[in-house]
DNA sequence: ATAGGGTTAG
């Protein structure tokens, strides 16, 4: 090799940019080596596959060598395939029949297979198989499984199988590929069967089950079969976690998470993702909390979808500070998701003017929105009542960015005149849109009509509804009080005799509450049992002092019928939200923020009534209701306390006092139940110096030096982050100047707690 | 010097 050769190899393994890239190839030109096929190939690797952004030079440096090998053009070809327009790499194919000198072999097919798998285009497809017949490649092991899965992904599973019986000898890869092929198809029992049929099973044949079986919604199945596998990976957990969080099951995915983390083994980005994923989706904030401190601690902070899923988790649990910081200070790049997120975050909170500016900054920084984008930038402007900014930003969407408006969209628009009151437009706009009106969409109408009170476009909007959604009973009850608010009741008993004959129930509302990390849910009129006694104690106990405190009147405007008023109140005062609020009064440390999940809407009673503890008591509550979108909804009650204070729940005064003296911990394998509380005032300094620390994200800085030093600790036990700091403290970190100062700050209850 | 099957956020 020459001493050239040798300079060129060394630079390309320390190549990282598109700018590198143009040096070493001015240096490989000069030096006359751009023939070389082996430094060729290398410049067409790092182009393809290493460097982002750099395929369109790599096609070029292919184009313009007089002598390509099958080698540059499979690197190129499986660059294009994996890159965002896969069309390339089809394209590349193509030339590269063309140029006959060089013929496509088995690899070259494994690539642009999975171009066409990417692309689901089975036109495509089938060429490219009926190529690979001509040259006696289709029944080849590789070829052969890449076309499985290929027509899988296009949704041919019988197709699939016949390429899979022409195999000669397949092995256990070729049969996992034919397993999934048949899940991906839905088709549960021809997976089974296969299963059954399979010669040789391995590791990721369990995995393909697990994840068919979860996706199905089989997750019963799924956990038998986990149980029984003969051994378990990184994979296997993450589906099981993935699987319930998706199905719903939240409670179980963070089981799971928790059964990996006492397993020995350690969670991984997907798995952190998985339980992140349910963490939002169920409102456990205290729990996502801890997982970002391990997040920090483990140093998965730069991996971008990590970090999408905690904004997003800060963001449904209403707390949209913390998702800004994490959103602020993310090392990765911000990729779409993380744009949304964010501005989903606020516009669930109703900040409309920060979603506005969100999403102008989201445009300056080159990031294009999609359509799921536009979902949340349209529902903040209904939300916050920007009518005007709504219509120009719908106009924008479909103009500026080309994206073709889905019925959420539509159904975002209709809401946005319909909350200002502009119904007789939200009306005609329904009426020309271009899409069939859905259920929703009628629904979303039929809510304004009843906000404004507007009961004949109600009856005109009752109509179109039953025939598309005739079992919903939703609309019955939105119809009944709309005439129940008017007095109708003639009509109101009408529309509930006809939900009688329907035999229509409605759905049972429930709320969850997260204590000490475990969720407990409430269903209305719950069955009395050890903890809802404990709810319904508290809540007479509330009722009573909000009537004289705060002039409490119950409002039972949507309680449907004509019953004497005493029994209205009693049907609202059941309302699950109601008893995980007392619930979570009795049991959380006093001063505690409370988050309530609902799957239903808040109704106006539970609203004013919240409203009323959060100024009576002095509370932070932060109630997530099911929206019309089927997205988290925030409605944060905030006195005017908190207002002043920073607002990062986990530091307010009160808990902190709670938490460390009443500390469970008192060294290592000794559980003190109960420990004289000397009742100390923490100065208002402390407060804000760890409010700012916390703010500015130190404060995950003493979690992950903390966790290193007890990781047991850390996972077995409820953990906050001031008792933390305090810990931190105790330990004396004296090189950090940062450290030190909060140790000094802390110190004084460091003692206490020792 | 390149391959094929399983888990990832809005």
């Amino acid at each position: 090799m020459s001493r050239a050769e040798k300079v060129c190899l060394s630079l390309v393994s320390y190549c990282k940019t598109l700018g590198n890239l143009n040096q070493i190839h001015a240096f490989v030109y000069k030096s006359g080596l751009e023939t070389n096929p082996l430094i060729a190939g290398k410049l067409v690797i790092l182009g393809a596959l290493q460097i982002s952004d750099a395929i369109d030079y790599a096609r070029r440096l292919l184009i313009h060598n007089p002598n390509p090998d099958v080698f540059m053009y499979n690197t190129l070809i499986r660059g294009e395939s994996q890159s965002d327009s896969p069309k390339n790499s089809v394209n590349s194919f193509i030339y590269m029949l063309r140029q006959s000198y060089s013929p496509p072999d088995s690899f070259s097919f494994a690539f642009v297979l999975k171009a066409a798998a990417n692309l689901r285009c089975l036109t495509t497809g089938f060429q490219l198989h009926c190529q690979a017949m001509t040259r006696g490649l289709d029944t080849h092991l590789f070829v052969g499984t890449t076309m499985i899965s290929m027509y899988a992904e296009c949704g041919f599973v019988e197709f699939a199988w016949k390429v899979f019986v022409q195999i000669p000898q397949p092995n256990v890869v070729a049969w996992n590929a034919i397993l999934t092929a048949y899940f991906r198809g839905s088709d549960v029992s021809g997976a089974d069967t296969v299963f059954g049929l399979m010669p040789f099973r391995n590791l990721t044949t369990w995995n393909v089950m697990l994840a068919g079986y979860t996706k199905a919604g089989e997750l019963e199945r799924a956990e038998g079969l986990f149980l029984k596998m003969p051994s378990r990976d990184d994979v296997s957990w993450s589906t099981m976690i993935v699987g319930f969080s998706h199905n719903g099951c939240f409670d179980e995915a963070l089981r799971v998470f928790r059964e990996l983390v006492g397993s020995g083994s350690k969670p991984n980005e997907v798995s952190l993702t998985g339980a992140l994923s349910a963490c939002a989706q169920a409102g456990a904030f205290k729990f996502g909390m801890v997982l970002h401190a391990f997040i920090e601690k483990v140093g998965l902070v730069w991996i971008t979808s990590v970090n999408n899923a905690l904004l997003d988790t800060y963001s449904k649990c209403g707390n949209v500070l913390m998702a800004r910081l994490v959103f602020e200070r993310m090392l990765g790049k911000k990729t779409i998701v993380s744009w949304t997120s964010m501005i989903a975050g606020f516009a669930m909170q109703g900040y409309g003017e920060e979603v506005i500016k969100y999403f102008h900054e989201m445009e300056e920084s080159g990031t294009r929105p999609d359509g799921v984008t536009f979902i949340s930038v349209l529902y903040a402007c209904s939300h916050a009542g920007l009518v005007e900014q709504g219509h120009e930003l719908f106009s924008k969407m479909t103009e500026t960015y080309d994206i073709e408006p889905t019925i959420e969209h539509y159904g975002c628009m209709v809401d946005l005149y319909g909350r200002a009151g502009q119904l007789r437009k939200a009306y005609n706009f329904v009426v020309q849109m271009p899409v069939p009106p859905n259920a929703v969409i009628w629904r979303t109408l039929l809510g304004a009509c009843s906000f404004f009170g507007d009961i004949e476009m109600a009856e005109q909007v009752n109509k179109r509804l039953p025939e598309l959604d005739p079992d919903n009973c939703g609309d019955h009850v939105l119809l009944s009080n709309i005439y129940a608010f008017a007095g109708k009741w003639k009509d109101v008993a009408m529309v509930r005799r006809s939900m009688a004959e329907k035999n229509m129930k409605k759905i049972p509302g429930w709320s969850m509450i997260e204590i000490d990390k475990v969720m407990y849910s409430f269903v209305a009129g719950d069955k009395r049992n050890e903890i809802t006694e404990e709810a319904y104690n508290k809540l007479s106990e509330i009722m009573l002092k909000l009537k004289v405190k705060g002039g409490y009147i119950p409002e039972v405007g949507s309680v449907l019928h004509d019953i004497e008023e005493e029994e209205k109140e009693d049907t609202v005062s059941k309302h699950s939200e109601k008893l995980a609020v007392a619930f979570g009064m009795a049991r959380l440390c006093k001063g505690s923020t409370i988050r309530i999940v609902k799957n239903l809407r808040v109704c106006k009673d539970c609203h004013s009534f919240m409203k009323l503890i959060s100024k009576v008591y002095g509370l932070e509550i932060v109630v997530r209701d099911r929206s019309r979108l089927g997205k988290g909804y925030c409605i944060k009650f905030l006195t005017d306390l908190q207002v002043t204070a920073v607002n990062v729940p986990s530091i307010r005064i009160e808990e902190l006092n709670d938490n460390v003296l009443c500390n469970r911990r008192s060294g290592p394998g000794t559980i003190k139940t109960k420990v004289e509380r000397p009742s100390i005032v923490m100065n208002p300094p402390l407060h804000l110096v760890l409010s700012r620390l916390l703010v500015t994200g130190y404060i995950f800085f003493f979690v992950s030096r903390i966790a290193a030093f007890e990781p047991r600790v850390f996972w077995k036990q409820p953990f906050y982050l001031h008792e933390v700091v305090v810990l931190s403290a105790k330990k004396g970190h004296s090189g950090n100047p940062l450290l030190s100062a909060v140790a000094a700050v802390t110190h004084r209850r460091a003692m206490f707690h020792c």
